[in-house]
DNA sequence: TTGTAAGCGTTATCAC
DNA sequence: GTGATAACGCTTACAA
């Protein structure tokens, strides 16, 4: 593979001379400049990037660490992220880390050893201590120190909910959700403001009887068995907000299985625009975030960071996505 | 940032002996590998994988050009794809075409810049111009001259299909599908063999009549709207066998708001493994192609490149998934 | 305008 | 066992 001395020789320049050519920089006569350019179409001359990023000290790497590009709303979100950097002249590098937070260890390391550029973090471990003030991070609905991030109007958009089902004539609310930063963990999720503003939200209409469901930290997708029992239990559940689609999928079909129907005896609101692949033959209600503009600062926030400006916290607003589970 | 000139000053050795020390090549007295491990450990020196490339003249990258990672199977494959490289060191660049040619030529310009070691590419666009012997590129679905492919087994999956609806009791048969190598297109994908399979095993059993539709290629996904009225004007039709899921999920959905019923009327076969966002309320009924498989077959592949062993191409067997469509 | 040379952080070859 | 030193391919002062 030709490099930037074969151009030059051929073309009887000095490298400096090819180098200014091929990034439009400093003075270069015509003449010089179309000779070189002949030369490297000639001999098919490719820039090295790799040597680049030696000199320059950044090689335009963005990495994507999360948890699983399979998950639907995680998926939207990272062929967005794609777009946009690829807009702004960034390349991504996907690391899927499977929840666990030894692989997410690992990553890092390994995006430490590869100078990326920059990290976009999607994760709910505790990765804290892992992370050092060197690394350039951006977070997805998560608060870390020092970590600038990005997040849907998460507690808007549990008002929202709260708003619906109690103008759908609701009077017994639930909330179920993996999000808990209560009994279960201390880590601190921007999601969890989907359950504060539910319950404001309640509360300042007079409901004070919401049931409050909570279990360990997950994915935002399964759900322990015993919730449905909980559900069954209490009959009386005429409205349920659920931290995600994909728990409000199956919340749903678990009700309809116990002989009740959605929307017209329980109504059911999801989070994340109503996708799902649970085949429910009808579209769940949900609070939309849009992974659009989401993908959208976070081009802007990674593009701060090569710019060397100041990072700040971007909350992106969410809406109501009609459906028919409530 | 520390680098292996620090390390072995602070370690008062050379700084081959720190290379031979991250490394573990070479002899190395215990004491000083200890002391540098010691001297690494205290300043915090992470080696750096840029200068390595550098002198290895390769990076471990590899990219994984395709459509739309947010397509189903696509995404699946991606997840997998990236799996199955992390697990034998490499890492993974996404680049999202949005099927279009302009951007799969820009993004390949890009990643030969970058000089990647490899290219797993998924397109159905006229990519054959653009790429030269020196590229290391494995396709997926796609023949291309010199160029390694992995597919799933087409042609059996077609004939898969074409056994069940003919065991079903189906008397007139139709594939639906924009694979077409025929009048529309030049471009030779393997996904073709479905609609060959499914003919061949038809014609087999004595079934002559079988409609052939076909359009320009896209996606797989999108289908022209006469594609509907062909289906109308044929009640006698009761077995379809379509190119994906996602058709097979719109011609259901259509054949049901034209009052017939699926699958008691008409049996509808689709080809992925019968997910759908489409609310359908059922599963489809399909031919299954295993990501997994064809990622671990994509991983061989990668892995006989660095080894520089010979590439074959890679069938991966598909099984007939049971739905509530046929 | 243009060329020379230092530097980016490694690995690997060769002496010692 | 270990240490100089030459690549690897580029950008960018600095000189000319």
């Amino acid at each position: 593979m030709p490099n930037i001395i074969d151009v030059a020789k051929k073309a009887g320049v000095g490298i400096a001379t090819v180098s200014r050519v091929i990034n439009n920089s400093g003075y270069v006569k015509k003449e010089t400049r179309d000779r070189v350019e002949q030369v490297i179409r000639e001999i098919g001359y490719v820039p090295n990037e790799i040597a680049r990023s030696m000199t320059l000290q950044k090689n335009n790497i963005v990495a994507f660490l999360l948890p699983n590009s399979t998950h639907l709303f995680f998926g939207e979100l990272l062929f967005n992220v794609e777009k946009e950097l690829y807009d702004r002249g960034y390349k991504l590098m996907v690391c899927n880390s499977s929840e666990q937070l030894e692989k997410e260890i690992a990553y890092i390391d390994m995006l430490k050893n590869n100078r990326v550029d920059a990290i976009v973090m999607l994760t709910n471990n505790d990765i804290e201590p892992f992370l050092n003030e060197s690394l350039r991070i951006i977070t997805i609905d998560r608060r870390l120190k020092n970590v600038p991030y990005v997040t849907s109007d998460n507690y808007m958009g549990g008002r929202l909910a709260a708003r619906h089902l109690i103008a759908s004539g609701c009077r017994h609310m639930m909330f179920i959700g993996d999000d808990a930063q209560g009994e279960y963990t201390s880590i601190e999720t921007e999601v969890s403001k989907r359950r504060f503003g539910f319950f404001d939200e309640l509360k300042a209409h007079g409901y004070t009887d919401t049931l409050n469901i909570e279990y360990p930290l997950g994915n935002y997708i399964f759900i322990p068995p015993y919730v449905h029992d909980i559900i069954r239990d209490h009959p009386e559940i005429d409205g349920i907000f659920t931290i995600s689609d994909a728990v409000a999928a199956e919340v749903v079909l678990n009700i309809e299985r116990n002989g009740k129907r959605v929307p017209e005896d329980v109504k059911v609101i999801g989070y994340d625009g109503g996708r799902s692949f649970l085949n429910l033959g009808k579209k769940i209600t949900s609070i939309g975030q849009s992974p659009e503009k989401i993908a959208e600062k976070i081009g802007e926030l990674i593009q701060n960071y090569y710019d060397r400006k100041p990072l700040e916290n971007q909350v992106v607003p969410v809406e109501f996505c009609h459906g028919e589970t409530a």
